[in-house]
DNA sequence: TGTCTTCTTTGTAATGATTACAAATTTATA
DNA sequence: TATAAATTTGTAATCATTACAAAGAAGACA
């Protein structure tokens, strides 16, 4: 929790209560939440917690690349903890989000652009779901 | 115009004049429009045309394979009428959107997953936005 | 041609995630 | 403690998308 804390001091932001709590939420958790689960996860913790309250944070947190925000579902955005590049993959089935291993994407074009950000999703059956399902 | 319906006869949908007009007006542009493009483009050819119906169609040509869907905006769906394997980047700046060329996604994991789309978004700051913007 | 059936298109209303915003609360500062 | 600043909250607005039923067009067949 201590280093939560400091992740945050690190970058300038104020280590609020409900900072810290979103931020170690996702950094322990590899679901991919949306702000939905986000904030029913958290309301135990944090009573008076609200979901604009979870917006915000996540966008702040995000501004400051200590999360990712994951566009694969067109309706729904949901957070990731793990900044390490990586790519997502998400079941049509069981809608299940998968992270996967991404050892280079190569590109040519792009020459004098500046690159930020770099999402990579894939979508289809993930293997649980090819054989049988739950 | 020939082959476009062709195309949509070829995978069983009959070519009317909604559907070959939207398709045919994908095919022949680079820009990734938006429903709100799309139906304001159509609208002098088809003045009839319903914003309705441009959704049906879009889905539709997706669900066939013959347009992807570009959800890079977190807000609005764009549609690209090039089916060809390659990335798209969003300029933060002006908010257009760039094709590159992908020559491969090098990824491990994912064994015994089907995989049916692959979708690799880049953004940042385009090329013309980098030396000046417009 | 007229009728029946089916497919396509349209317009309106509902949905639901996200955003705007001002009030309330908490925290920092003097 | 008083004042200012930042954070949090709740409600209302926004807006792309979807649902759905009615209207319209095309095809089959006698």
């Amino acid at each position: 929790m201590q280093n939560i804390t400091d992740e945050l001091i690190n970058k300038g932001i104020k280590p609020s209560f409900i900072r810290v709590s979103v931020l170690n939420y996702l950094r322990n958790t590899i679901a991919h939440p949306t702000i939905e689960t986000i904030y029913n996860s958290l309301k135990t913790l944090i009573p008076t917690l609200s979901k604009t309250s979870v917006y915000n944070t996540v966008e702040l947190l995000a501004d400051f690349g200590l999360i990712n925000v994951v566009t694969i579902d067109k309706n729904e955005s949901r957070y990731d903890g793990d900044i390490k590049f990586h790519g997502h993959f998400k079941c049509e089935k069981c809608n299940n989000l998968y992270d996967f291993s991404l050892l280079d994407v190569n590109y040519s074009d792009l020459k004098n652009f500046i690159i930020n950000t770099k999402d990579v999703y894939f979508s289809g059956i993930c293997a649980n779901c090819v054989k049988g399902g739950v």
